[in-house]
DNA sequence: CCGCGTGCTCAGGAGCCGCTCAGCCCCGGC
DNA sequence: GCCGGGGCTGAGCGGCTCCTGAGCACGCGG
């Protein structure tokens, strides 16, 4: 689990960070608020804890503009300001909680794990066509519910295919599909793969149209 | 918006209901847990306002049984014990916030619609895969109902494989989520740490997807 | 002080995967 | 029926990926 600690403090932010890395975080520090969106934007993070009180745009701010570049990711504030106005407007602002100093770590650590256990993770639809299957989240293929061992680049292939079923796909295409960098089309690469895919899952499944390239059959052939 | 408010105080459950009201939500008021349990299921609320002291059942049970029962409704605990653990205790057993009494309505309100925006909602605490349960709150994992022992790095490992079973997760997945600060992925420390993980849980737990990364099993192996 | 556990790096080796090459076959055209 | 070209097949090799084992720095407790 990972998180982004922002405090300008550099006392505190060392405190936070080996408390938390002792609750079993994984822990980076900004110092400022536009670091501390810069990062947010730039790695995942499973939650922020954001101080309040910071050089530059301060932690209200810096949460709002988290929010309008769309980063949703759980924000903890944290501060010594304890007027009831401040937290409603850290709450309404768009921070997920809102934490006083002086905290107790294992509170922080608490809400912390709250705010984070509520987030399942967003996982791509399944592709399917006719009798196959393809997760791209679990990487694994089924055809008319079996699962079907396919070593890398065959289902870097089949993948390509049934992201357009039906299609004739030349071997440019496959290539620029499947493969990294331009590569030279002189070879048979992509036949050859092509190959091993109708091994595994049926040489019906994809014909060859000649002259063109291939194509994925979208229903199981009478 | 439709909140529950779990209160046996007749003055403060009133008291409660009016504030509320005033503050735009749609309000039903339980006087024990097991009317709230009952409520809750057969209701659909967008948020649950939750008092510890009640007659019979107390907040935390009720909090924990709603779980058990598959409701995931956000639980707000409302208390005058202010301890520490029971804070932790709340928040760890299923509690999404957790406000002290005296409080101020307008942030009880805030803390509400915070809680009520952030919409996917919560999850089980411990989390469970196949024949392995984790508990992020105590940072232990058990094996069949055996406790295993893990060092932090391998538990971190567990912890990101368990959030997402069955995916496949690359080293660099890996290691933003279970390291700290960017990491040159040169080295092979990801692969070193599984392979103790592996040696600690049973090798078949975690397989490898060659050129891709590991996955966690979900069930167990045949 | 030493021993131990943890976290990390490096070197070596094995197995598989991906790629190439060369030859054959099939299809289409004449 | 012949010929040409595109597609298919088989074999083989190089390299990359992954696993293993050893070794070292560091922190902690005895």
């Amino acid at each position: 689990m990972r998180l982004l600690i922002v405090e300008d403090k550099v006392k505190m932010a060392g405190l936070l960070r080996r408390a938390m890395r002792s609750e079993g975080f994984a822990t980076d520090v900004a110092g400022c608020g536009e670091d501390a969106l810069w990062m947010a934007g730039s790695t995942r993070y499973d939650a922020i804890v954001l101080d309040v009180m910071l050089p530059g745009i301060d932690g209200f701010e810096t949460c709002r503009r988290m929010r309008a570049d769309e980063i949703w990711t759980p924000v903890l504030m944290l501060t010594a300001r304890s007027a009831l106005e401040d937290r409603v407007a850290g709450l309404d602002g768009g921070a997920d909680d809102y934490l006083l100093k002086p905290f107790e770590v294992q509170e922080l650590a608490a809400r912390l794990r709250a705010l984070i256990r509520r987030r399942p993770h967003a996982r791509p639809a399944v592709l399917q066509v006719g009798d196959l299957q393809l997760d791209p989240a679990t990487q694994r293929v089924w055809q008319d519910g079996v699962a079907v061992a396919l070593p890398g680049k065959c289902l870097a292939l089949l993948h390509a295919f049934m992201r357009r079923p039906g299609d004739v796909l030349s071997r440019f295409e496959l290539l620029e599909a499947a493969w990294d960098g331009a590569y030279e089309n002189r070879s048979n690469v992509v036949d050859q793969h092509v190959r091993m895919l109708r091994e595994r899952i049926g040489s019906d499944s994809i014909e060859t149209v000649r002259g063109r390239g291939y194509r994925l059959r979208e229903s199981v052939p009478c």
